[in-house]
DNA sequence: GATATTCATAACTTAATGGTTATATATAAG
DNA sequence: CTTATATATAACCATTAAGTTATGAATATC
C-alpha cells in the first residue's frame, strides 16, 4: 500500500485535532507561523505560568505540530504545519456535506425554476 | 462587524476540534455522511454501550456537528457539517506553512541564516 | 567556579472525559 | 391498558487534562 496515499492512523488524529482544541495552544501556534520562538516568548501573552506552556508545547510536539530546536540555554520552538494536512483532508470528506445548505439553495431555485417554466407554458 | 466574515468564537473551535479527537465520534460522523441514523443503528459497529453513544451524540450536537430529529420513538441523528468549515478555515491559514517543501526549504534558510549569522560573528 | 537564566520535570489539585450499570420517559404495538 | 422498544438521564468510576508551585538541569555570564 501506498505511504502516500494511506490514511493517517487514528490515533495520530486524534492527537492533532485533541491538540487543536485548546484556544491557548492555538494561539502559540498561531504565533509560530510567524517564525520560531524559544519559551519565554511563548509565555508572554498569556496570563499563564511558564511550566504551562512548556506543557501545551508537550502535547504540540506529540501531535507533530512543532518541532524543538535548542540553541543555547533557551529551546525554540518552530511551527511543523505538515500533520495539519492530514486533519484538513478529513474534513475535506464532509465538504459536499457543508454545502449541503446550498444543496437546499439549488432545491429552492430548482422549484423556482419550475415554476417560473410552468408559467412560461401557460 | 459582519456576521458573514467574522471569525468563530474560540469556544465554538474548542468545541468542534474536541468532538472530532475522539475515533467514535469520527467514525458515527463518517456513518452519518451516507444519510440519518437513529441511535439503536448507530450502537451496532462499536463495542460500547448505547449510553456511551448518547453521550457522545451530545457532544456532536453541542459542538453543532449534528441535529437531531424525533421520528416515532427513534430519534434520528442527521450529520450537520456547516461548522466543519470554521475547522477547515482554522487549518486553511496554515495551508502554506504544512507544503513539506516550503518547510525544507525553511529549514534550509535557517540553516543558511545561522550559518551566516555565525561567519558574521568570526 | 559561582551565579543567573532558561527551560523541563515532579508532585499535586481540580475539573472534564469516556466508560459503565441502573432507571426513567416516551412512543409503538398487542 | 399493558407491554415492549428506543433513547435519555443519573450516579458512579477511572483516566486524562490543564493548571499550579517547587525544584532540577543545562547553558551563559561574571
Amino acid at each position: 500500500m501506498n505511504i502516500i496515499e494511506s490514511k493517517p492512523d487514528t490515533a495520530a488524529l486524534d492527537r492533532i485535532f485533541a491538540a487543536l482544541a485548546d484556544p491557548t495552544r492555538r494561539e502559540i501556534l498561531r504565533r509560530l507561523a510567524s517564525g520560531p520562538a524559544p519559551v519565554g516568548e511563548l509565555v508572554e501573552p498569556f496570563d499563564i505560568s511558564q511550566p504551562a506552556v512548556s506543557k501545551h508545547l508537550r502535547v504540540l510536539a506529540d501531535a507533530g505540530l512543532v518541532s524543538r530546536e535548542p540553541r543555547g540555554q533557551q529551546r525554540l520552538a518552530h511551527l511543523s504545519a505538515a500533520p495539519m494536512r492530514a486533519a484538513s483532508d478529513y474534513l475535506a470528506e464532509f465538504k459536499a456535506h457543508w454545502d449541503a445548505r446550498l444543496d437546499q439553495l439549488g432545491a429552492v431555485l430548482a422549484e423556482l425554476v419550475s415554476i417560473t417554466e410552468r408559467k412560461e407554458h401557460d
